[in-house]
DNA sequence: GCCAACGTTGGC
DNA sequence: GCCAACGTTGGC
């Protein structure tokens, strides 16, 4: 079992989005950055994942998804009308993968940034680490730590 | 291989 | 809207 956290803003796809569908996969596809379609090839089904709601009113951890269907060819790549379209990306060696994943649990509210921020326990986190990267694993005590402060009233 | 220019991410 | 961080591109 790993542990992951990505990164979305919540206009293009939320916990809501996911909430809204239980037991039905949703493609986690558009990753454009090479270190995060990496994560995405390290991913298995059933590995936990933080759902983190960028550039918006809330930000923060909202909830926990889960992998389905590890990486496959992402199809956006190849459509010239999607904003992930990548003409360097050829159908024989295509360059992107998606993944898809479930619903699991929508946090009672947001964890907020500054509360994460304020965890010395997370000090290392990819999240502050390697600040603009979508993708991330995290270790078992930070996805833990993360689950239960999401468990918590706000 | 270096590095300047440029584009994107994402918090504030 | 601003700007820091940082990944990518392309000339040399």
């Amino acid at each position: 079992m790993q542990y992951w956290l990505v990164k979305s803003e919540p206009n293009e796809c939320s916990i809501e989005d996911f909430h809204r569908s239980p037991g039905i996969p949703i493609p986690w596809d558009g990753v454009r950055n090479y270190q995060a379609r990496n994560f995405l090839n390290q991913m298995a089904q059933g590995d936990a994942v933080l759902l983190y709601h960028s550039s918006c009113q809330h930000i923060g951890i909202s909830g926990i998804l889960n992998v389905t269907r590890t990486a496959y060819t992402d199809p956006l790549q190849f459509q010239p009308e999607s904003p992930y379209f990548d003409a360097k990306s050829k159908v024989d060696k295509p360059r992107w993968v998606a993944v898809d994943m479930v619903f699991t649990q929508k946090f009672s509210g947001i964890v907020p940034l500054a509360r994460l921020k304020s965890l010395t326990a997370l000090s290392e986190c990819y999240l502050f680490t390697h600040k603009r990267l979508s993708v991330m694993p995290l270790t078992f005590q930070e996805f833990t730590l993360m689950e239960h402060l999401g468990g918590l009233p706000t």
